[in-house]
DNA sequence: AACTATTTATAAGA
DNA sequence: TTCTTATAAATAGTT
């Protein structure tokens, strides 16, 4: 989705690598908070950056179950 | 995306959940794939959906390091 | 960091 | 349930 279509294959430039990883990780844990909502399911997401930093999400449904 | 804009919030028709579970647990999983590949990333997702049953996901950048 | 043209995902319908 | 398609949403390239 953008100006162009793109092949899914490493992006060489660093630069542009690290901005696509920037913006594609906020969608794809947006699209994991929305299915988890959604769908009532439980999503663990881990994303390690190629530069080593760690991004990581899980659902939380509250459930209190033992209150 | 789709014919309707909709609100995000949990689905009460479980057909219709179902249903969207499975569009957007596809389209989710593209997506972890498409992170690791262009941006050189390690991704692992792991969904339970609503009835307990598990998917999941990880990328493997064979690296053979140790061969 | 914004913008926006375009591609992609998907909600609703068949 | 698999396919279609109109529309919402994500994002690639640009500024």
């Amino acid at each position: 989705m953008g100006r162009g279509k793109i092949v899914i294959r490493r992006i060489d430039n660093s630069t542009s690598r690290q901005v696509t990883f920037s913006k594609r990780r906020n969608g794809i844990f947006k699209k994991a908070k929305e299915l988890g909502i959604l769908c009532d399911a439980e999503v663990g997401l881990v994303i390690f950056s190629s530069t080593g930093r760690l991004y990581e999400y899980a659902t939380n449904h509250q459930e209190y179950s033992c209150l």
